[in-house]
DNA sequence: ATGAAAGCGCTAACAT
DNA sequence: ATGTTAGCGCTTTCAT
């Protein structure tokens, strides 16, 4: 457990200056003289040699490591994200920091001051912070931000977007298409652009078809009631059993997110109505499980892994070309049938 | 953009030298005298001063991040895991490095790699690698490990154990004690030490029970078919497809976890087979999904986010204190009755 | 209580 | 093609 050899301890070994070590250990394309390369090269190996990434980051002032920051990894949806995220990453030759902001802005700002003192250049970002005098400062300060997910409309950063809006359209035409006239619309609070984008899109499909929107039929949970927040599930659970308590119910119950839509199918089971017999349901995102549950779940796919790979590439390109300007992608929705819609014609 | 502040340049500012900025700006004990030590503050404040910790760590050579390396932020079961770690390096004033190993032995050696020349003292770690020569150089060099979910018993690090043994024994017993005599048990490859102590714990069980093993009764899906790898849930599915081929059945399936258990469900349920009417399923693992199907999965409890803040908990603590001893901490299994199995007495 | 200066490991001008 | 040297931002002896 004696100190690793550096540069200067291999010079010595092999009578060559450290700038010479220092040119063919880091790969740089200076030229040098093949033999003394390659008797470097066995010096390194024999003094079983680790670079020293810090000391080159603090020479260089680059970093390898990108941030980033979301809500929460145990969110399958934010899972896939940095699952493609920290693949492509990996592939390029960068580190990934995770960040989860549990959803508390406060959090959220202090991973950024905390990202910036280890000198990490650039972040991908799941922001849940309205308000962006804070994140405006970090970019102004030369911080390359790429936003995921949700995105404001008023920071300049770049950003990986989905079409919302078209998505809540698809799937709601979807569920019209097979007839169903009466839909409810569940979601949790329409604090997040894509929530908000999604209703959007339900109620210009309403519109489309003709549909009179009816209000009492969309039902969104209360924010939080005092304590820790309720897992999506469970909302899902509970705007179901406010929906079942008056007469009529709807032919069809669209969920902003599949985790609220399996609290419905969950609910619903309970309360021994048959999915899709009695009642249809779709989600939104596509999870893993969507297929999982039975009856699988008809809905939106969200590009999860490949948001993150786009988001890390973009990321790397702009760190790489500090005169980039910041680019905007869409990516768009896809209707994903499974067993959960019943045909109504 | 200009190039951010250093303690330099307050030094200047305030007519003080490095020294003594970097005494109160770092929160050293060393005296300072207070009226001067706010005007450092308050310059620090004025020039937007955000401490550089790559200088400071190319000096003190300590690191305030730790490596987390796992098979896949996808698998919820990891993404809790990682979860409970982040949290509580959050709140130690520590960052996280994830890296995903994807099940490849090569890419795993990569990233401790990596993270070495990163500098990162230490990391978490579930291993796939079964021989452990390279495991033990980076032990050797004074890097700190602790183990998680895969613990191999030759190597001396600090490992986070769960009674896997007792699960399977507890799992197993709970289907014996409702009368299940004939008790399948499914599971990936026998690779993986998790895997081959729950099973274990089933032969023991049956033992117990004074029911006779019989190995056709234990089917262990064939590793990997060329090229990438199948997830846990279609194994799950093509194992129930296996078992179902000759008659007569069993009464219960234990999948040795809950992803293989959505996959037997799911399939038996494609083949019209009622769970748990027909056919009991027990899962080991209890993820969050295991609650959201249907019927609702009985399982083994895995404290997983604890198990994730005890292994950060346990790190931090290694890296504080360099002569600390390897521990070993055993975490306990415990069942969680749900609907999946049918009781026959 | 404060400051001067060395040095952590590396790279990149700038010599030669 | 190779070497010398300064310096990235910080902490920490050692003086004073």
């Amino acid at each position: 457990m004696n100190k690793p050899a550096t540069i200067y301890d291999i010079a010595k070994h092999v009578n060559a200056s450290p700038a010479t070590v220092s040119r063919v250990l880091s790969n740089s394309n200076y030229p040098v003289r093949p033999a003394l390369a390659e008797k470097i090269r066995k010096a390194a190996k024999e003094l079983n040699y680790t670079p020293n990434s810090i000391g080159r980051q603090l020479k260089t002032n680059k970093t390898s490591t990108i941030g980033v920051i979301i809500p929460s990894i145990t969110n399958p949806f934010y899972a896939a994200v940095v699952s493609g995220i920290e693949e492509t990453a990996s592939e390029q030759g960068y580190q990934v920091l995770l960040c989860n902001s549990q959803n508390d802005p406060e959090l959220e700002l202090q991973h950024l001051r905390n990202l910036q003192e280890n000198q990490v250049k650039g972040v991908i970002l799941s922001s849940i912070i309205d308000k962006n005098d804070a994140l405006q400062q970090y970019l102004s300060r030369g911080y390359k931000v790429v936003t995921i997910d949700q995105n404001h409309p008023d920071i300049n950063t770049c950003r990986i977007n989905f079409d919302y809006i078209k998505g809540g359209a698809i799937i709601a035409a979807h569920l019209l298409e097979q007839g169903h006239r009466d839909i409810a619309f569940l979601s949790a609070p329409l604090d997040r652009p894509s929530r908000q984008l999604i209703y959007q899109g339900y109620a210009e499909a309403l519109h489309i078809h003709e549909v009179e929107m009816d209000q009492s039929r969309v039902l969104i949970s209360s924010p939080t009631d005092a304590g820790k927040p309720i897992s999506e599930f469970q909302q899902g659970k509970q705007l179901t059993r406010q929906l079942l308590q008056s007469k009529p119910w709807p032919t069809a119950i669209l969920a902003s997110n599949d985790m609220l839509a399996f609290g419905v199918m969950n609910e619903l089971i309970n309360h021994g109505i048959r999915v899709p017999e009695e009642m249809s349901v779709v989600g939104f995102d596509n999870l893993e499980f969507a297929e999982i549950v039975a009856p699988a779940l008809t809905t939106i796919e969200q590009p999860k892994q490949e948001m993150g790979a786009i988001a890390c590439r973009m990321l790397i390109d702009l760190l790489n070309n500090a005169d980039n300007q910041p680019g905007e992608i869409m990516l768009q929705p896809q209707l994903v049938e499974r067993k959960s819609v019943h045909s109504l014609i």
